[in-house]
DNA sequence: TGGGCCCTTTTTGTATACAAAGTGGCGTAT
DNA sequence: ATACGCCACTTTGTATACAAAAAGGGCCCA
């Protein structure tokens, strides 16, 4: 979608496994239903191999429990396991910006706010939830280009994908997309204007804020159901 | 091997992935070498699907680097990276032990004492090298549950995997065990103690200590070689 | 002589077919 | 009536076979 790419062949693998992510994530596949690979074969007309193969990628991504001869289940991620994603989020991701700010580039500080941009109207046309954690987390990653720290990133980015479907929740049902866009831009200016602390606070309270929206959130839920 | 398992059926698939993973970590198939489908699952007596499936697996480990349609190759590991590994170890580990030692049993201390005896006789059997850094991750994972964060655990476990190649290379080579074993029984005797800042600090040095020790190895290596 | 195109060969990707493990239900024996 | 074991069915695991993409080499042409 992103990629100026010269003609890319996707394999039927890929393919599975965005579907598959997508609808995990967006819960369209609820947590713990088992995943049939002759079902899901079937419909997505492939094969039992491509299947198999995604739901192994989608187990290393931590969103799919695949156990021998048993079969694949969706993983529940419990708000307690989703608020240990955040926090170890609060820890990295802070370092990483202080070790980059020093180091960004006129462009690349361009570059995050053309990112930020397009999520804000992202934000603002409700059917493209789904892009709204991808941008996100591209923004983010933005402004750690600086530190040059790819496996840091690579860890980032595998928390994201976990914490995705929580994200979701947050920025839609509490509101929180107002509040998180104004600390994108705060953060962009300290960013530009090199203030290393100030930046690293703001990370921090903008990670743990959305810890704690989730949590509010799913506890409301949990007391509604009851 | 340490399973007092109930009868374990591994699949093939498994099988191929402990072999080839081995290999990596051992340096027994270098880095960059490309990684032959069907010469792999004739070597192995298998079909090239559990060869595909295993080199799925690894790729989500780091190990290999799987292109469509190109095949897969075991990836390097830059000295750089590894250092970034072990930097992110010594930020993350440090805030585990924090959380972990207040809650910490008299049943965990000893299972963790029990690790680390084992890990001492095997520095000293050289035979055992591939279990020294599977021991060495337990023994630390062992003080760490007090803190209840199954994710950063994990997190932490593939940190290890794709820096266990220079784990091995440092302590084989820098004469680094008996330096490790003093710091691990000192980790241990502050952990029981309850001296949180102390063990902290330790633990973080004692990481850092590893990453100096892979760098100087390897800036040396690559002056021999001129 | 050098560059580009086509064809061959190799290697990967996927479908199909078969083997093996797991699951549930029925029947029997106590 | 219940507990155990056997058998049929479902689902997963793996081999084989075929399709499609990429890599390499030779040929033609400029």
């Amino acid at each position: 979608m992103s990629q100026a790419s010269p003609i890319v062949h996707k394999t039927r693998t890929q393919l599975v496994v965005e579907v598959l992510r997508e609808k995990i994530l967006s819960g369209d596949i609820k947590a713990g239903e088992p995943l049939r690979q002759s079902a899901l074969a079937q419909e997505l007309n492939v094969s039992r191999i491509p299947v198999r193969e995604a739901l192994l990628q989608l187990e290393a991504e931590g969103l799919v429990k695949f156990e021998a001869h048993k079969g694949a289940t969706a993983t529940e991620l419990s708000v307690e396991q989703a608020s240990e994603l955040f926090e170890l989020r609060a820890l990295i991701e802070p370092d990483l910006l202080r070790k980059s700010i020093p180091n960004l580039t006129e462009k690349q500080l361009n570059h995050a706010e053309e990112v930020l941009t397009k999520l804000e109207s992202a934000f603002r046309s409700e059917n493209a939830v789904n892009t709204w954690s991808e941008l996100n987390t591209q923004f983010h990653a933005c402004l750690y280009l600086g530190a040059n720290r790819p496996q840091a990133m690579e860890v980032i980015k595998g928390l994201n994908t976990n914490s995705d479907r929580y994200i979701r929740l947050q920025l839609l049902l509490t509101g929180g997309i107002p509040r998180a866009e104004t600390e994108h831009r705060q953060l962009l200016e300290l960013c530009r204007s090199g203030q290393i602390d100030a930046a690293a606070t703001l990370l921090v309270n903008h990670i743990l804020h959305a810890k704690d929206g989730v949590k509010k959130l799913v506890e409301e839920h949990v007391n509604n159901d009851k």
